[in-house]
DNA sequence: ATGGTGGCGGTGCCA
C-alpha cells in the first residue's frame, strides 16, 4: 500500500490539485495538513466520486487535518494527548485496512515554531513532548503504525539547501532537531531518509525568490514507520510533480510503499 | 534587499 503525506496549503485553494495528483498517483492512504478550513466546508462528496473514504479535524482559517483512504477509516484520535487546552486542529489518527493487515495512520501539523523564541517557540517545543510521549505509548502495541506529516522539522544540515541562512529558525534550532531525534529514536524509522541517504532532497520550497526554479528548499515532511511497519517498507520518495504545477502548495507530497503480506 | 510570495478575509496574521 502507498502512504503519502502532503500539507496543501489550503483544500479550497488546491482541490483541484489535489484530486488530479490523486487520480495520477494512486495513494492507498494520503494525510493532509494545512486544510485551512472547517469540516463543513471540507468536499465530501468529490473525495468520496474519487474513490476514498475521509477523516478530518477541521479549523476555519489555519490548520485543518484529514486522513484519505481507498478503505474504510477507524478514527482512534482526534487530538494530540497532553494539553486539553489546546484546540488547534492539528493531529488525527485512525486504522486503515491494508491487505490483509491494518496500518495505524497519524497525520500531524506540527507548528512551525517561529518565532524563536517565544511563545510559538514553547509551544512547538512542547508539542513535539506530547508526540514523543504519545509515539513511545503506540510503541507498547507492537503495532505497524505511521505517524506522517509536516513535521516543520529540518532533520540534518543535509536536508536544507544553505544551513547557515536557517541557524536561527524554529525549524532547524538544535531543541528542534533534537526533540525530533528522540522521537525517532524511540525507535521509528525516516522513510524517505532510510532509502535515500545523503540528503539534498527537499519537500518545501519557499514560494519567494525562485526557490523553486532553483531548487532551494528543504526536507520538513516525513513519515515515521514504527518496527513493523519499517519491516514491510519497500520503497519511498518525494514526488516532485505538483509542485511544478500552477498554483502549487509550497509542498510536494512525500510517500512510502509497505508490502501487505506478512514480514 | 531588514526584502520577497501566498492564503485567508477583507486587516493583519501566519507560514
Amino acid at each position: 500500500m502507498k502512504i503519502a503525506t502532503w500539507n496543501v496549503n489550503s483544500l479550497k485553494a488546491r482541490q483541484d490539485h489535489l484530486l488530479r495528483w490523486l487520480k495520477e498517483f494512486t495513494p492507498d492512504v494520503v494525510l493532509l495538513q494545512e486544510l485551512k478550513g472547517a469540516e463543513d466546508s471540507f468536499p465530501f462528496m468529490e473525495i468520496n466520486a474519487a474513490g476514498y473514504e475521509a477523516a478530518v479535524v477541521g479549523q476555519k482559517t489555519y490548520n485543518g487535518v484529514a486522513i484519505l483512504s481507498k478503505t474504510p477509516i477507524v478514527v482512534t484520535q482526534r487530538r494530540l494527548p497532553g494539553e486539553e487546552e489546546d484546540e488547534q486542529a492539528r493531529y488525527i489518527e485512525g486504522i486503515v485496512q491494508g491487505g490483509s493487515q491494518s496500518v495505524r495512520v497519524g497525520c500531524l501539523y506540527l507548528p512551525n515554531g517561529n518565532p524563536a523564541p517565544g511563545d510559538k517557540y514553547d509551544y512547538k517545543i512542547r508539542w513535539m513532548r506530547r508526540l514523543y510521549a504519545h509515539a513511545r505509548e503506540l510503541l507498547k502495541t507492537d503495532e505497524a503504525f505511521v505517524l506522517g506529516g509536516d513535521y516543520n522539522v529540518i532533520p540534518e544540515a543535509s536536508d536544507v539547501y544553505d544551513p547557515s541562512k536557517w541557524t536561527r529558525d524554529a525549524l532547524f534550532l538544535p531543541e528542534s532537531r533534537n526533540a525530533l531525534r528522540c522521537i525517532v529514536n524511540l525507535g521509528l524509522t525516516d522513510a524517505f531518509a532510510a532509502l535515500h541517504p545523503g540528503g539534498g532532497r527537499y519537500s518545501w520550497w519557499d514560494y519567494r525568490a525562485g526557490s523553486w526554479d532553483r531548487d532551494e528548499g528543504c526536507r520538513i515532511d516525513h513519515l515515521l514507520l514504527s518496527p513493523q511497519a519499517a519491516d514491510r517498507l519497500t520503497a519511498s520518495g518525494i514526488d516532485k510533480t505538483p509542485r511544478g504545477w500552477d498554483k502549487p502548495s509550497d509542498h510536494t507530497p512525500v510517500w512510502c510503499e509497505l508490502k501487505c503480506g506478512v514480514n
